[in-house]
DNA sequence: AATCGGATCGTCT
DNA sequence: GACGATCCGATTG
């Protein structure tokens, strides 16, 4: 174990996020996404995500950048989180090569492994398949807003991903989910038959 | 089980 | 002024 790995145990550094913005979607299924929050912990494994670069027309990014897009032109491995449908908010980490503008993996999904009785207070209801499966309905469960825009992801503090037991995990393929540019890009990833992937 | 429409508001045109 | 990387409850089969 060399020095950096011992200042932070597990945590995805930047080396992690410096690379394909799809190669990275599909690493992150496995890992563990945690939230410290008032001194407790709430932590899932993530098992779907969604790719988004910035040459995509789909992604955020696209248009170019502004106030509320920014973050994803920023640092790789910070949070670039957005509002949508009046309603939710929906957590990116941002991801790609260098020599890319810009690029993030939305976080769709995750299976909760602790703080399960605060996920079940966040989202009001205590059917744990209902929890975590879709990216807005994580974000309330895990207490995502816009507080937590352009946080490292890297670090301990708020919001971080670790990585996961070394599981064999079994990666499926689909198109991503919402959208109405570019659907026929296969760059939605999920962990095959995990009960807690959308829909 | 599957489908449908309403809620709701930040962001961009 | 319109729309969106969604969710939920109601309704129908």
């Amino acid at each position: 174990m060399n020095e950096k790995s011992k200042r932070k145990p597990n945590i995805l550094q930047k080396s992690f996020y410096e690379r394909s913005t799809i190669e990275v979607a599909k690493d992150l299924l496995g890992t563990i996404l945690v939230r410290t929050i008032d001194g407790k912990q709430i932590s899932g494994m993530i098992v779907e995500t969604e790719a988004y670069i910035g040459i995509d027309p789909a992604c955020h990014a696209f248009k170019g950048k502004t106030e509320a897009n920014k973050a994803l032109f920023g640092p790789v491995g910070h949070a670039y989180i957005y509002f949508i449908y009046g309603n939710h908010y929906c957590l990116n980490a941002v991801a790609h090569i260098s020599q890319e503008k810009a690029g993030g993996v939305l976080i769709r999904a995750v299976e909760p492994l602790s703080g399960i009785d605060i996920m079940e207070t966040n989202r009001g209801t205590k059917i744990l398949k209902q929890l975590t499966n879709g990216p807005g309905k994580l974000a309330q469960a895990f207490g995502i807003t816009k507080q937590l825009y352009g946080v490292s992801l890297m670090e301990p503090g708020p919001l971080y991903i670790m990585n996961g037991p070394d599981l064999a995990i079994h990666v499926c393929t689909a198109s991503r989910i919402g959208i109405s540019q570019a659907q026929e890009k296969q760059w939605r990833f999920f962990i095959c038959d995990n009960p807690f992937v959308s829909r």
